[in-house]
DNA sequence: ATTTTTACTACGTGATGCGTAGTAGTCGAA
DNA sequence: TTCGACTACTACGCATCACGTAGTAAAAAT
């Protein structure tokens, strides 16, 4: 299955747990103001629930009915790696754009 | 529906017509060089015939057995747009990645 | 003449995006 | 003290999309 499947949700979360663990509800206010993407319940916790699988987060001790993850060590090599090509990736394309 | 429907493939397609009208085949040797993913048939056509429904981009007069798309003012308007959020994002994730 | 390459079309499955509805605890105000 | 609003999820389901496989057909190469 490799990471090619890898999309916008789960990157939304991915880097929104890049500064430190956070639980869905705050992800959702932190991707809001981050990108403007209001994610519904359905939407971020599915993906939640499919980068757990991956092991590129993992969840921390339960607050209250607040449930906390954080990146894994794999997911922050995952999503800097990831960054880092989108980062050139969009170069390119606006390099493209310029001719 | 709006643009939130955003994948990957249509982000690859709209990038790689992005110097100039192509035809399938084309786009995927340019994806593959541009960025690595080779796009199987399905993929790649799929994503051209939800694109030029959405008037993103638009068949030329086919040449031989090829069909050229290329960019709408449209389309070019919203791949700049979301190369540029995307750009920004991206920056803000691994500054996020380094704190 | 046969194989290979090019350029697609057709189709099906499973994953995923995303919305709606529902649960349950907490907190402040009437 | 009960009513509503807010927080933080869970459950469910439909429609869309990613992606692989198979097949068609023409042209080029051998």
């Amino acid at each position: 299955m490799a990471l090619g499947r890898f999309s916008d949700p789960a990157l939304l979360v991915l880097t929104s747990l890049a500064d430190g663990p956070k639980h869905g509800h705050a992800m959702i206010a932190d991707i809001a103001e981050m990108s403007g993407t209001r994610l519904g319940p359905g939407t971020l916790y599915g993906a939640i629930a499919r980068l757990e699988e991956q092991r590129l987060i993992e969840p921390l001790p339960p607050e209250d009915r607040r449930y906390p993850y954080r990146l894994t060590p794999r997911g922050e090599r995952v999503l800097r790696a990831k960054l880092n090509t989108l980062r050139q990736f969009t170069l390119a394309g606006l390099r493209k754009l310029e001719a």
